[in-house]
DNA sequence: CTCCTAATCGGAATCGTTCCGGTTTTATTC
DNA sequence: GAATAAAACCGGAACGATTCCGATTAGGAG
């Protein structure tokens, strides 16, 4: 995905140009990681700086609802990341420092579909995480790594 | 693990015995499916109505510290359920509906393990959602299931 | 029973997120 | 380019989960 494919979806599906969505998209694509609602409301700050909290919100639940980003939630906060470049259905290594992810191909699910014939599946998640070797750096360098939740 | 089990380690590790804290383990394992801080909380009214929320949250982080009980959040709480008797390490399909879960052996990461030689993991998650066979009946006989939010 | 302190209370504070009434921006039509 | 309608946004209040804190209660050692 590029953010001219994702403003197109966006327009396609009737929703209007607005310059503070499509600098959001900006950023989600050139981040290329996890962020969470207040990391993206303060990179927006330089550009908008009165920048209402709803609109991050509202548009990250839109861009979530079309699919331009996906969404996890850990250490209690939602975080979003501009959906990868594969068009392949698959899972993350996510570093708890920086929200950097690595793309995990294979997906658990498929050798146990048949494992659950009376449930009916809605979705499930994989993911590892883990620090990346620039925060494992930092973490040498500094005060060490707060306390893992997972 | 059983309640006794549970209320030895505590104990082992020199934490008082408390009767608000045995009784939520208590319920902890007669449920046997995940929990909300909100649902204990309702079910520890009948024996103790003044229950402040401070006592399960506080009693929550600890008995998890403690690997008595095993946390997830999704749909922006978090979820506490008794760790399972399975004494292997394991992860879970889990009903949006009831919070019913089943074990799933696999361990994904098993195979992964060679793919991350830089990355520090620190941990890992990976479950399946769905809907248990009495939460699809609900949903029949009802208005439907809520919106999956995974 | 007495004493010390872990455990609890209750009520305020914090934090992520959502809601709402009023205003601004975008797209359309003239 | 002006007029118009609706989408998008703002600011601030509201909400729900979770945490914090000073005062009180209760477990258990002596």
């Amino acid at each position: 995905m590029t953010k001219e494919e994702a403003m197109r979806l966006l327009e396609d599906a009737g929703y209007r140009h607005s310059r503070r969505r499509e600098r959001m998209v900006q950023i989600l694509a050139d981040e290329d990681r996890y962020l969470t609602a207040r990391e993206l409301w303060e990179k927006m700050q330089a550009a908008y700086p009165e920048l209402s909290a709803d609109t991050i919100y509202r548009n990250l639940g839109l861009l979530h609802d079309m699919g331009i980003v996906t969404m996890t939630e850990f250490q209690g906060e939602r975080r979003y990341r501009f959906h990868c470049g594969i068009r392949d259905h698959h899972h993350h290594f996510i570093c708890l420092g920086c929200g950097a992810s690595e793309e995990v191909l294979d997906c658990p699910l498929d050798h146990l579909q048949h494992r659950f014939k009376d449930a009916a599946i809605v979705g499930h998640r994989f993911e590892i995480f883990g620090y990346c070797p620039a925060c494992q750096q930092k973490a040498r360098d500094g005060e060490g790594y707060g306390t893992a939740l997972v």
